[in-house]
DNA sequence: GCGTTTTTTTGACTTACGTCAAAAATGATG
DNA sequence: CATCATTTTTGACGTAAGTCAAAAAAACGC
C-alpha cells in the first residue's frame, strides 16, 4: 500500500492535490538500528512507511517502553509532539531498513488551508488512532499478560518475526522475563 | 463556556454557520440519575455539557468501570460508537441534573460537507482528546493508585465533590477498597 | 426521627506480575 | 571458530493492589 493508495481510500485525491502531495513529500532511506527521532527533540515529521519496520519508544525509570511500532502501510510520528509542537518524549527507531514518505507539519498545514478537504484526511486518521489506543488501554487494563500475547500472536505474527522480544515485552507492558515465561509454556 | 464560545475558540464562525447549529443542535434536560445512552444501542449524538455532570461508564466482569467525566464546558459521546456507527458499549448517566446539547451524528457530517472549514474542529478536538487518551494510559501504567489519587485531588478537585467514590476509584484503575484506603491515610 | 438501602471503611488473605541476579543461548566480528 | 556482546531463559523472592466478607457510616423515603 503505497501513501497515495492509501489517501485514495479515505477521500477522492485529485491530480492536482497529488501532484503537490509528490512535492511536498521526501524520500528518506533509513538503515537498521538507525534513530530517527532522538526524544527532547521536536518531532515536525510526519512518516509514512513504504517498507521496513519503526518502533516507537521512550524511557521510564530508565527502562525502554516500546510504544508502537509502524509497519508497512502505516503512519508514523510522535503524535504529542508533532501536535503540540512541543519536544518529544518518544525516539523512533527503524528495526530494519526501511523506505519511508517523510512530510513536514508546515507543509501538512499547509495543505490543510490550501485543499480543506484534506482537513478529512486528518480527522479520519486521528478517529482511527483514537479507537485504537482506546483499545489498547482496555487490553492494558483487563486482560492478562498471557491474553495479550496470545491476541497478537494472531492478529500480528509478523511482528514477532521483526521485533525482538525486549521491544514486544513492553509493548505488551509486561517484563521481559514474564513473557519469556509466558513463551516457556506454549 | 458555552458551545459556540467553545467553538469559537478553535475557529472562526461564521453568522450563518451559528444560526445553523443553533438549528440542528437540541437542548435537553436530564435528571440526577438519569441514563442517556445504554449500553448496546447505539450513540447517535455528541453531547456537550452546559450544566451539570456526565460519566461514562462500562462493564467489565460486572463490574462497572467509568471511564469518563464530562463536566461543563466539556464534549461527550461514546466515541467509539459516534464514529463506527456500531452499538456502545458504554452507558452515560447524568450524575446531577444536567442541561445538554445534543448534536445528532448525521447532522455534524452535514455540517463537515457543507462548510469544510468544521473538519478542522473535528480534527483538533479529536487530536486534543486522543492526547488526553495517551496520557491517561501512561499514567495508569506507571504511576501508583495513590499517585493518580492525589493527581486527580490538584487537578480536579471538583469531580471528587460529584462523583461518589466507587465512580472515582474504577475512574483511576483501582477499587473502592484500596481508594478508601488511600484516603485514610490523608 | 426511624428503618431501609446505599456507600464507605476495615480486616484477613491471595495473586499476577515485578525485581534482582545469574546462567544459557544466540549472534556478530575479527 | 573462538571471543565478546547481546538477547533470552530460569530461579528465588517481594509487593502493590485485588478479592471476599462483614462492619460502620451516610443518605433516602416515609
Amino acid at each position: 500500500m503505497d501513501f497515495i493508495h492509501y489517501l485514495e481510500s479515505v477521500i477522492k485525491v485529485s491530480g492536482i492535490l497529488k501532484e503537490e502531495l509528490h512535492k511536498l513529500t521526501k524520500e528518506r532511506i533509513v538503515k537498521k538500528g538507525q534513530l530517527i527521532i532522538r526524544n527532547g527533540d521536536r518531532c515536525a515529521d510526519l512518516f509514512f512507511v513504504e517498507q521496513g519496520l519503526l518502533r516507537g519508544y521512550y524511557y521510564n525509570d530508565d527502562k525502554e517502553i516500546t510504544n508502537w511500532f509502524a509497519q508497512e502501510g502505516e503512519f508514523a510520528t510522535c503524535f504529542y509532539s508533532f501536535i503540540s509542537k512541543a519536544a518529544s518524549y518518544e525516539n523512533i527507531e527503524a528495526l530494519d531498513d526501511s523506505r519511508l514518505l517523510q512530510l513536514p507539519y508546515c507543509s501538512l498545514q499547509d495543505v490543510y488551508i490550501r485543499y480543506p478537504e484534506t482537513e478529512r484526511i486528518g480527522r479520519v486518521l486521528t478517529e482511527s488512532y483514537y479507537i485504537k489506543l482506546e483499545e489498547r488501554l482496555l487490553s492494558l487494563r483487563f486482560t492478562t499478560a498471557k491474553e495479550r500475547y496470545d491476541n497478537l500472536l494472531v492478529k500480528n505474527p509478523a511482528l514477532l518475526q521483526g521485533a525482538q522480544l525486549g521491544h514486544i515485552a513492553s509493548y505488551l507492558g509486561i517484563t521481559q522475563e514474564t513473557l519469556s515465561r509466558i513463551r516457556a509454556k506454549h
